[in-house]
DNA sequence: TCTACTATTTGTTGTTTGGCGAAATAAGCA
DNA sequence: TGCTTATTTCGCCAAACAACAAATAGTAGA
């Protein structure tokens, strides 16, 4: 591996890490529906505010996300809206993950 | 979030946490050319053996690669291609981020 | 069989992450 | 201004991860 190569996929692997946690990722999946302020998530998570809080600042520091702050809330929104359209590829691999764990019982 | 979905994006999380190590982006990446064995992945990657070993199971527990042993040697290769398909959309992200940088510096 | 080679597994250590609760900050309202 | 609500930041601890080195296992060939 090139050193040059190693700050790209340095970078790219920050990317994918900011979406590999479980309450990470809903939350982008809800965004991809549109905008959310931090307090519907607050609402719908169980967690501490705090912990979602963090969530979110991950998801925005990897360029995920943005906010916007409205009044006392502060609201999310996808930044790069194609994010989401690798969530069917992921599908796949757990289906065939699926698939072949299914093959060993039989 | 309802409790049958955690489950599910446990799944996914963990999908998107094997790929998110810049090592290990990068052996998937060279893999999308073609199978490749253990060993010119060490001639490749700077670090010992043991820990390129290492790598290479967590890509196959999370069902991203499969590994083929033929005499000494272990072949690995991509078991659902369109795992790379979505670095493109990595790429925009990283692009855009470099695009706001650059913004703040004007 | 004994040896050399390739790869995986295990043990250890240091680093990073994730979560909570408390404190700090920001905005709107009485 | 002082109070309340919404959110972020900080300090702390436990759990997970990453790397190396040493030990182990499988295969091919002498």
């Amino acid at each position: 591996m090139k050193k040059k190569d190693k700050n790209l996929y340095e970078a790219k692997a920050k990317v994918l890490k900011s979406l590999a946690h479980p309450t990470r990722l809903w939350m982008a999946e809800q965004l991809s529906a549109g905008e959310m302020c931090v307090c519907e998530f607050v609402e719908q998570i169980d967690a501490d505010f705090s912990t979602i809080s963090k969530h979110l600042s991950v998801l925005k520091q990897a360029g995920i996300v943005e906010d916007d702050k409205r009044g006392k809330q502060v609201y999310y929104k996808l930044r790069v809206p194609c994010v989401m359209n690798f969530m069917e590829c992921v599908e796949a691999v757990i289906a065939q993950n699926a698939k072949d764990q299914a093959a060993l019982l039989r």
